[in-house]
DNA sequence: GTCAAATCGATATAATTATATCGATAAATG
DNA sequence: CATTTATCGATATAATTATATCGATTTGAC
């Protein structure tokens, strides 16, 4: 616990919303206390890894033979990742993963709001989904300015995403979700986060290739 | 280039679509050849890092002064991620993100063709999507077995996640993309990959706190 | 009350991954 | 044809991340 003012690891970071997922299923299944090794196992994850990540963010102490409460795990988690204040977003491009998306509910419990979608199709223009109101691509920077939006998911054909990005960073825009496959060039003042399914996918392939190359011997 | 018997790291074989999609890019604006900096550059990585990496898998020598044959890293990275290969899958539950990712023409890029869907809600059922049959849930055993697919995309509610997935590997499945936020249980024989967007998003606020943390200075 | 068990927080060690450096060499230059 | 330059491949160093270990402490059993 004496980790308060180090600075965080990224793999530190991207664990926190596994253990914070976990942590909420215990929660609604009663549990009161979690030791370290029981959220490891949860999680599959090695509990040393657990141990160190949560001694980033917990406020009070775990006792010995009982571990830690569970809400006040939730609590410090939430807090350290920021959850009190979730985040306005809009989405550029409602073909049918920016639907998706648009549809998804998942988002709120993590501190996303998608506000509305932009397309330049008007077929959908002024429709809503999942209750947000899709406008038309031309209003893009008038709205960024009038929300006061900072943030974008960026679903759009791949050969228009450059372009976008250009606009969306005039209009204000500070960090953009990419689900294209292009690398986006954006100047360091905007955060950038790169949602690369075909990496994923290669790495999915691999493990198979390995298992059935394993099964043939 | 003497890595080739060496064992790869999961950081390295993740850039490896990084490279060749920005090999593919090269490729179409007539470049023939290129230098290790120049592909950093073109992913936006330190060229150490892409030295290494390619040092793994290329069979060819490049030249001093002038670099790789763009041709001929596409061939080896290709071989190397077992693109002649391609996978054929199923994806399981067919709502707005099952649809998003059918309707995706991007994964065939990848070696992976989502050959039908499968659900259980009877108004989709029958029909087709980007060219895929949507087959009704009690038909999937026999269906993985007929075709022998060993791979299942799984976009299903997750409350019926871990239900599914123990059905799936029952019936034969063997590598499994999970975009539930659920942590699935499966026999080691089963590969498994989470797309976990809340991480992705996690880490997008955190940037974006910390550049708006930086302005208001 | 004593002792065994479980867990804590801290720290030390190992493994992995990223980056910097360097001699060798092919191409370009004059 | 000598010299400069860009790049290679290899390797050494640094940074990051993961894992193992350990004394301290609380609980619960006897």
């Amino acid at each position: 616990m004496d980790n308060q003012n180090a600075e965080i690891s990224m793999a530190t970071f991207r664990r926190m919303p596994l253990y914070l997922r976990c942590l909420y299923e215990m929660q609604d299944n009663g549990k009161e206390y979690v030791s370290t090794v029981a959220l490891a196992e949860g999680v599959f994850k090695n509990p040393s890894v657990v141990k160190k990540d949560l001694s980033y963010v917990i406020k009070n102490e775990g006792k010995p033979k009982v571990g830690h409460k569970v809400k006040d795990l939730i609590n410090d988690i939430e807090e350290f990742l920021g959850y009190d204040n979730t985040h306005d977003a809009i989405l550029v491009g409602v073909g049918k993963l920016g639907q998706a998306l648009l549809g998804y509910k998942g988002f709120d419990e993590w501190g996303l709001r998608i506000v509305a979608g932009f397309d330049v199709n008007s077929d959908i223009v002024g429709k809503t989904i999942n209750g947000k109101e899709i406008i038309d691509m031309k209003q893009m920077p008038t709205e960024i300015a009038k929300r006061n939006i900072k943030m974008a998911v960026l679903t759009v054909p791949q050969e228009f995403a450059q372009g976008i990005v250009d606009e969306l960073v005039k209009a204000g825009i500070q960090a953009i979700w990419n689900f294209t496959p292009c690398r986006l060039k954006v100047p360091n003042t905007v955060a950038l986060k790169h949602e690369n399914m075909a990496s994923s996918l290669a790495v999915l392939s691999r493990q198979l290739k390995e298992i059935l190359r394993k099964e043939a011997k």
